[in-house]
DNA sequence: GCGAGTTTGCGAACAGTGTGCGGACGACCG
DNA sequence: CGGTCGTCCGCACACTGTTCGCAAACTCGC
């Protein structure tokens, strides 16, 4: 880091050395949000992230084992930001639901790398954070009068929909960071290139135009509303068939 | 590729030469795709995928401008293989959207690295298959009844779903070929690190516990079914409101 | 107080990546 | 026949994750 003219032995300058413990794991799992938060997953290299830790690239091997292991942990930490409402009474469990499916889509949202990393998921579900969110969601759709079993089947669908909503989302936005484009300007061009093809596809040349005066990210988040809805719908009429 | 002794000017063999165009963007697309799904997404590089083609790593360049390129282009060739079913009859939407999930669930699990791929989505959406896709999700939806943009928000509600709950088995699948263990013995293992949180996780342990003696891939499928119903159940009710 | 052992930091090196460059070559057009 | 064009590809560059071995510093038993 600090540049050395001589790099010889006697000018050496305090070695940087072992000073204090100078590196911890939660230390470079926060370097590495922020990195990832702030330029992308192609911006976390183990060199640039010993760099920004002000250390060398291999020191991080002392404190994780592998870089797909800082991923889980980072991704780990994410889950960490997801707060699962609790309920007592079963009659709010649509709002709760509703609230939690909100804030995993903004979650995913704040991190939008986090779906070019969605291959390393299966593993890190065994992250305490995760464990958290899983439990809480068990005691939520419990409360709200389904059985064991069965909240496990509905978490997954409502996380399930998030999920791929939210990851389709994201992407969009990655996109665009990478390429430096506005949003509007980009669905202008999508918009353009879907007219072009009413003879082969009338309804999605249709669809676009109908679309052309709506704000892209309102119009993503009413779309996302839509489905939540819709979801909710089907858990609600599920829930009434179980208490008849 | 031939190795050759001397590689003099004079020795040189026939310079395998321009005999016949030898490359084309289809047979890259297909190699590309064939090696993907049989050794997963790190196996993809230019110079292998240059060697299973008899060329040069860079050859391919002439054909497609970029890897990202060539990966949307792979990607459009996964979606060309979902088949949307047609309706006439509006009642027979039900069967028929389930239909297209279950095969979009099918096709996301024959080619699992493609989640690996996930942020490439946002822009290959413009792939002519992708588009033929969207064309025939609208259509099905309107012959279902809704309305045109609402037939757009019901697609991407039901293929979010889709997507997210596939995705995540797909990580699982992956991680299992990378590890080389079995699910039977991965979901033995996850099971008796839940058993030893009962303290702290209750619910999660008692639903391990429950689930002791289902096969992993018959209860991803269930649940995957559960999800797929209450989802077609919510949009049902919805269809219902808009005709009355 | 002091040597032994463990932990941590890190420079060098290795195998591998995507891709730009420039040359070579066959095919086709005038 | 000459020139231009598109394709093929060896080389090289800047980068990646990770291993190895050594040096420094902290911890602990005596």
């Amino acid at each position: 880091m600090e540049d050395q003219p001589f790099p010889s032995v006697w000018t050496r300058p305090r070695r940087s050395g072992r000073a204090q413990p100078a590196l911890s794991r939660e230390q470079i799992v926060a370097e590495a949000l922020r990195l990832l938060d702030s330029e992308g997953i192609e911006a976390l290299s183990m060199r640039r992230l010993g760099a920004a830790l002000n250390a060398g690239a291999t020191s991080i091997y002392s404190h994780v084992s592998n870089k797909d292991e800082l991923i889980e942990l980072v991704i780990d930490e994410v889950y960490g930001e997801v707060e699962v409402p609790e309920i007592t009474d079963p009659s709010a469990w649509r709002e709760a639901a509703g609230a939690l499916a909100r804030e995993l889509r903004a979650t995913i949202l704040r991190h939008p790398w986090i779906i070019s990393v969605l291959d390393e998921l299966g593993l890190s579900y065994m992250g305490p954070k995760l464990m958290n969110l899983s439990e809480g969601m068990l005691n939520l759709f419990e409360a709200a009068g389904f059985g064991l079993v069965e909240a496990d089947q509905a978490g997954k669908f409502l996380l399930g929909y998030v999920l791929g909503t939210a990851s389709t989302e994201a992407a969009v936005l990655t996109r665009l960071a990478r390429t430096g484009w506005d949003e509007r300007a980009w669905s202008e061009s999508v918009r353009a290139a879907a007219t072009a093809l009413v003879r082969t596809h009338p309804r999605m040349s249709a669809l676009y135009a109908a679309q052309e005066h709506r704000e892209p990210d309102e119009f993503r988040e009413s779309s996302f509303t839509y489905g939540l809805e819709r979801a909710l719908d089907g858990l609600e009429i599920r829930l009434r068939a179980l208490r008849s």
